[in-house]
RNA sequence: GCCGCGAUGGCGGAAUUGGUAGACGCACAGGACUUAAAAUCCUGCGGCUUCGGUCGUGUGGGUUCGAUUCCCACUCGCGGCACCA
């Protein structure tokens, strides 16, 4: 037999394949459709490392199985290619971003090319292309039309170096997630969507997605970060104003010996006049205001602020005067903006209550403790803060007596006293609700979507500014809005997209009044087009709708997405977003997209670090296909380790997915067409079929992978081997090693493809081995392991056999049985 | 700090409705073939051992005839969030 050519091999099925179309879609809606899914890549400058293809390999083997078992599938491939690293790379080469994602598509796809995907490219899309982002603006268009896209002049993130505002989700720590730099917090004109309307359906519907790994959800619930609480409002003191605060605990009510108001808050200029000490305050607020994300983070430790002097709130509960502080760990963001600072039950108001020399209150106590405790005089503060040194020791040496952010009992809590957390917090709305000093409140983490970019290389927001009519809406015919051809696109730095520079694209007519009027020119951030292009692969070219509703029912929702870990709270969460508001808008016919998840692990280097340029330790796709084959290269990604977790390349593991192939191949040195029966074999063979068909299933290709090499080893022992058993070997391995598994097939006569052939199905009774082999325990040491002859041994015949195994009676000597225990066709375990 | 996940030979990893720990691969060692090397094939490969055994799945306890698997306490590592009231 000839040598096995991988580079010979792999050219020639490629071509074949193509040319005989074998991964065309077909619309046959009569046949089960699966849709599997990879995250499209976004076609960088640096082309694809070893990394990139591990997870659109692992969705391929998924594809070829599920052709082979009968199904439609659609396994697509396109290209995210809008948004600041295209514009970053384009400005660094001096040439335009359409110019360089173009040179970038190309290389990526010849790199994805070389390793035999199933992929039908008359279904690839690129979201950079007019006739795509077409449709993401008129999603944006249907958001605004609804009310769910809006101004805002309220400060954001902004990156000094990207020149951009960002979204929450785009910062990691403080820092710009693509460059690093520090965030500033930048009043900047934005368009921003309403993430928050959808905030409770999307962490509810969050339970539908069963088959999504619960750390993904998981980190979604955290990010949505919904809780449950009360507003309540303090009125202040001789002035016809009050403070609202938002809490998680209204039972603590009773407690609260502070009042805070972060430093952006609107309550602070109308409090002026009042304010004794506003120049200090004042000056207090603009330090805030030029603090970054992470200097406001690395201050946590050391929490600052100012008494508000001639400033007092007034505790509905008990008319109790409270001082009132401003103080930047109060965010202006999130709830009302204000506490009530209840010291003894909250970390961090009990750490500025000591700092500052303000009373701690205990309103709560460990169950069980409530009996003993001696009742503290409510309202005698100076004895409170006489207590205070007491109370830090407590809390610092041994255990506690405070507890922090706990559920326990109401104490010193008039009406509450006595109940549990859980009831005391009914009560207390209930209270707040019939005395109008508040109500019951869920707030939310998430914040709304800052969706614009004062950059070029974005979607345009297809907006228009009238001077009569306001912000109009492009006419939905005059969509797409394209970028105007421009010779620079840097970045102008003052807030406004450098779009704004080019008065003939800027100047147009009001749709409505045909006045004159401007361009919107922010554009929109990267996860636009990102948000709904598994619609689009769908229906690919369609101008008259986002998508045909008949195709859609019939494709979505996508059956299997795989991706990595690191869109959880990205991507994943705004597609949901826009799917649901597609829903609801009848654009599509079901409200989740994802049916399936799978996270795919990392490869890292060999040196354990990232892939990156910058340590020298890429491994290129390319090199490897050239000298082991992209069918070696396939197997050796799938065999690595668990599908989902990080992997460090190994080259000498590549060696023996090699080493694998070579051994399949020379295996057909031994077929005989006259062998029909080869005894154990054909148990063996059936096992790897269920094996393989469950593993692929399950995304656990390694144990896929190592069954049938097993078997492969087994047959090796073989001198000669069915031509039935080959070609089973052969069709599972296939999705794996698709070239060489279709040259061999080819070798052996098949007349069609084996892509085209049918996934083989086990025999239940060759699955079953003939013989049985039971372990034998004494006080549950393995001595003795008896093969029977029959599959299915009783208890008494497995009992016989042991008490009369010379191995097993050296152990009893005569002593005496207590119990066996017997598990069937497994083992027996003798207790003495 | 909070939430989630994990820890098994020299290495990547297998095995969990509790039932032979270390499948499969890599590395290594010995052998065969060869003038030689590569490739390939065969054998061995957790520790200790008086070769009978015995100890071994991050640590310390517990439940059980039997624990990598279940329970309690802890250590370390990874990921996410981070003053979210």
């Amino acid at each position: 037999m000839t040598k096995y050519n991988h580079l010979k091999i792999e050219k020639k099925w490629q071509k074949l394949w193509s040319k005989k179309g074998v991964f065309k879609v077909k619309e046959d809606a009569v046949k089960p459709k699966y849709y599997v899914l990879d995250m499209f890549p976004y076609p960088s400058g640096a082309g694809l490392h070893v990394g990139h293809p591990k997870g659109y390999i692992a969705t391929d083997v998924v594809a070829r199985m599920k052709q082979m078992q009968g199904f439609n599938v659609l396994h697509p491939m396109g290209w995210d290619a809008f948004g600041l690293p295209a514009e970053n790379y384009a400005i660094q080469n001096k040439i335009h971003p359409a110019e360089a994602v173009k040179k970038n598509v190309a290389t990526f796809k010849k790199q994805l090319e070389l390793l035999g995907f199933t992929y039908d490219w008359d279904k690839e899309i690129n979201t950079t292309d007019p006739a795509y982002y077409k449709w993401t603006q008129w999603i944006f268009l249907q958001m605004f039309k609804k009310g769910l896209a809006y101004e805002s002049f309220a400060p954001i993130n902004w990156c000094p170096s990207c020149q951009t505002g960002l979204a929450n989700e785009d910062l990691e720590e403080g820092k710009c997630e693509r460059c690093g730099s520090l965030v500033e917090q930048k009043p900047i004109r934005q368009w921003v969507l309403k993430i928050t309307d959808y905030a409770e359906r999307l962490l509810n519907d969050l339970d539908k997605l069963k088959n999504w790994p619960e750390a993904i959800k998981e980190m979604q619930k955290n990010w949505i970060g919904r809780s449950e609480g009360a507003d309540v409002d303090f009125k202040i003191k001789n002035f016809d104003l009050k403070i609202k605060v938002f809490t998680t605990r209204p039972d603590t009510l009773f407690g609260a010996t502070y009042c805070v108001i972060a430093p952006e808050h609107e309550l602070m200029s109308k409090l002026q006049p009042e304010i004794g000490n506003w120049q200090e305050v004042s000056i207090y607020i603009e330090g805030a205001k030029h603090k970054t994300a992470l200097e406001r983070t690395d201050l946590a430790k050391n929490k600052t602020g100012i008494e508000l002097k001639g400033i007092k709130a007034i505790n509905p509960v008990n008319n109790e005067e409270l001082t009132v502080f401003v103080a930047d760990y109060i965010l202006a963001g999130y709830g009302t903006g204000a506490i009530m600072a209840v010291p003894a039950h909250d970390s961090r108001d009990y750490e500025f209550a000591v700092k500052y020399g303000i009373p701690i209150k205990e309103v709560v106590v460990p169950v069980g403790e409530n009996q003993k405790l001696n009742i503290k005089n409510q309202n005698d503060n100076s004895k409170l803060k006489n207590e205070n040194n007491e109370l830090k020791s407590k809390v610092q040496s041994s255990k506690p007596q405070i507890i922090f952010e706990k559920d326990g009992i109401a104490v010193n809590s008039g009406f509450l006293d006595g109940l549990p957390t859980k009831e005391a917090k009914e009560k207390m709305i209930k209270w707040l609700e019939d005395n109008k000093f508040g109500e019951r409140k869920v707030n939310y983490k998430l914040r709304d979507w800052v969706f614009s970019r004062q950059r070029f290389w974005g979607e345009p927001i297809p907006l228009i500014k009238c001077e009569k009519c306001g912000w109009v809406p492009v006419s939905e015919n005059d969509l797409p809005v394209e970028l105007p051809k421009v010779k620079s696109y840097t970045a102008t730095g003052t807030g406004e997209s450098p779009l704004s520079a080019i008065e003939k694209w800027v100047n147009t007519k009001c749709p409505k009044c045909s006045g004159p009027a401007k361009r919107e020119t922010n554009t929109m951030p990267q996860w636009g087009g990102s948000c709904w292009y598994y619609l689009r692969y769908i229906d690919s070219q369609n101008d008259k709708a986002l998508v045909d509703k008949d195709k859609e029912k019939y494709w979505s929702p996508v059956d299997f997405y795989v991706g990595g870990a690191e869109h959880a709270t990205r991507h994943l969460i705004y597609a949901r977003f826009w799917h649901k508001f597609l829903f609801d808008i009848d654009a599509v016919n079901y409200d989740e997209p994802f049916n399936r998840l799978q996270n795919v692990g990392l490869i890292l280097a060999e040196d354990g670090r990232k892939m990156s340029k910058r340590w020298g330790n890429v491994i290129n796709p390319d090199d490897v296909v050239k000298q082991y084959g992209a069918d070696a290269m396939r197997v050796y990604e799938m065999f690595m380790g668990p599908f989902n977790q990080p992997c460090a390349w190994n080259a000498n593991g590549l060696i023996g997915a090699k080493r694998f192939l070579d051994k399949v191949w020379f295996l057909q040195d031994k077929v005989d067409k006259k062998l029909v029966v080869s005894g154990k074999i054909d148990s063996l063979v059936h096992q790897t079929i269920k094996k393989v068909t469950d593993d692929i299933e399950t995304m656990r290709f390694n144990t896929a992978i190592a069954k049938m090499m097993e078997l492969v080893n087994e047959m090796n022992k073989e001198t000669v081997i069915s031509v039935s058993n080959f070609k089973f070997l052969i069709s599972i391995l296939s999705p794996f090693a698709p070239h060489i598994c279709e040259e061999l097939w080819a070798e052996l006569g098949g007349k069609e493809l084996l892509i085209l052939s049918l996934w083989p199905k086990y025999d239940e009774k060759s699955v079953m081995a003939e013989t049985t082999v039971i372990v034998i325990q004494v006080n549950g040491r393995v001595r003795d392991n008896i093969e029977f002859q029959t599959a299915d041994i009783s208890e008494e015949v497995a009992k016989e056999a042991a008490l009369s195994s010379e191995s097993v009676k050296k152990y009893i000597n005569g002593t005496e049985i207590k119990k066996i225990i017997y598990v069937k066709n497994k083992l027996l375990n003798i207790v003495i």
